[in-house]
RNA sequence: GGCGGGGUAGCCAAGUGGUAAGGCCGGGCUCUGCAAAAGCCCCAUGCGUGGGUUCAAUUCCCACCCCCGCCUCCA
């Protein structure tokens, strides 16, 4: 569904700069985003940065491309296998487990799974081949640990999409207790040997039983996937250094091949204007917002609108209530003109075409949502003045799913209980008795339950409060 | 210390060398059995502070003050 035809420009963290986006082989766009690490439910921050990378994908759908987007999930590492063992159960049952609330939550936010969720653990093999090639070639070792290490000091650009100098990596850093077996102390982790701790955990490699290290996983799944060399690749900014920066040193010495063309990183999140932390107890999951009558599309216009997603975010409840306030708008809306017959839409006006270039020129410039968001509610706005003008309306059944094509929201879908449901019949027919006593308290019986009526032209209206 | 991002109305937030989008909240009016929705109007002479450049700066330059992130756990 191609309706922007801008020029779409992004900030390309490589180049620190706002860059025309020109795939390798247009319209396909290879895309690779840096999953979960799956050892428990994923909170707010996380799906920030999984709702800038479903709107990327949605743009560059927009625009005309066909992206491909491939999304790992870190089935192995510390974390996983500390909260496998807590939890009494084998490593994969844990995963599968969070796995499976992750894409429930993902469900939750209208987030469109990715095309593929390749697991780390079922590549291996892959990964095994791609350190025997960074060996051979001299730009890995085998420490005395048994563990492989690349050797940073072999690629002479490391540290550029960071702008990290070298020499600031060597003093003052927190060291591990096996830095012994490094050659330098930037130097990092491609396959880890195995330790008692690991536990059932582990595979067989040419260097003895071990696992992977956390970035080699993404450098051989997303090549394995997309190509030596593809459009995107994604995170938050907090991969900038070091998962990216060792991915880019990894894997561009593995093929002599540029890697990532596109660089694109989402800024932090915060909570009341501090940084999320279990200390602090701010730290919310989804789950935490649904249990306060909140639902996945207040969420996600939150998390998704309120602000740029270069810029960072700072979740508040009070912010949740406005963006529950503005859906509500949006929703009202859609409920009115979609009362009106088909012929009160005049098929495209001046206005609808100003509009719509207007919402793709800025969401062009960087994903300028907030921007684009501007221009969507003075439209609303001017509709709703022509629909109480009686005047002639935009295409709004044909330009609404473009609208909803970035926003995501759907439709509200939310039928009341039953015996909310019986609550407004009576009060129907106390209205048509013109009871307004009755009709007045049985609203308010309604809003006990947490749901709200209005009366319209066509009847009543129950929805959720 | 190094690198980077910010400080715009009660809250969130976009933006531009020519005089401040939008959302939420709030106030007034119209409409409505009531209520809600919707519409109209109002709500920053002001964009961290002090200088400078300019006919003109919130937007450029300099200095300063605060806040935040990254510098090998982290979306």
């Amino acid at each position: 569904m191609t309706r922007c035809r801008t020029p779409l420009h992004l900030f390309n963290t490589f180049s620190r700069t706002l860059e025309e986006f020109r795939p390798i082989a247009p319209p396909k766009v290879r895309l690779y985003a840096c999953g979960p690490t799956v050892y428990g439910r994923a909170h707010l921050g996380n799906f920030r940065t999984f709702l800038f990378v479903d709107l990327l994908r949605r743009l560059l759908t927009l625009f005309g491309f066909e992206p491909e987007l491939v999304m790992n999930y870190t089935d192995v590492d510390d974390k996983t296998i500390a909260a496998a063992r807590a939890a009494s159960l084998a490593l994969r049952e844990l995963t599968s487990r969070q796995i499976d609330l992750f894409e429930e939550d993902m469900k939750t936010l209208h987030i469109l799974l990715p095309d593929r969720r390749p697991k780390a653990t079922d590549h291996i093999g892959l990964m095994i081949a791609m350190i025997e090639k960074l060996l051979q070639n001299g730009h890995a070792y085998l420490g005395e640990d048994r563990s492989v290490y690349f050797r940073i000091s072999s690629f002479p650009d490391y540290g550029r999409l960071a702008h990290l100098d070298r020499q600031g990596l060597q003093p003052g850093a927190r060291i591990a207790q096996d830095e012994y077996a490094k050659e330098s102390i930037g130097d990092f982790v491609l396959w880890k040997g195995w330790k008692p701790e690991d536990g059932e955990v582990g595979w067989d490699s040419p260097w003895g039983r071990g696992r992977p290290g956390w970035h080699i996983e993404c450098s051989a799944m997303s090549m394995h996937y997309l190509g030596e060399e593809f459009d995107i690749h994604c995170g938050g900014s907090d991969l900038i250094f070091p998962h990216h920066e060792n991915e880019i040193a990894q894997s561009r010495c593995a093929t002599g091949k540029e890697f990532v063309h596109l660089w694109l990183h989402c800024s932090h999140m915060l909570v009341d204007g501090e940084k999320m932390s279990k200390s602090l107890g701010n730290v919310y999951s989804v789950a935490d917002v649904l249990a306060k009558g909140y639902t996945g599309r207040h969420l996600r216009f939150l998390l998704l609108t309120a602000a740029h997603y270069r810029q960072t975010l700072n979740f508040t409840w009070d912010g949740l209530a406005a963006a529950k306030a503005a859906v509500t708008r949006i929703d009202d809306w859609l409920a009115r003109w979609r009362l009106l017959p088909a012929e009160r839409f005049a098929g495209a006006t001046p206005e609808g075409e100003a509009f719509l270039a207007a919402f793709c020129t800025s969401l062009a410039d960087d994903l300028n949502l907030p921007d684009a968001l501007g221009h969507f509610f003075e439209f609303l706005r001017a509709t709703n003045r022509a629909l109480d003008r009686n005047a002639p309306m935009p295409d709004l059944p044909a330009l609404w799913p473009t609208i909803d094509a970035v926003l995501g929201l759907g439709e509200p879908a939310d039928a009341p209980p039953s015996q909310v449901q019986e609550l407004a019949e009576r009060r129907a027919a106390a209205r048509r008795r013109r009871d307004w006593k009755e009709s007045d308290s049985l609203r308010k019986a309604i809003e006990k339950e947490g749901w709200t009526v209005r009366d319209t032209a066509k009847g009543q209206e129950v929805r959720r409060r």
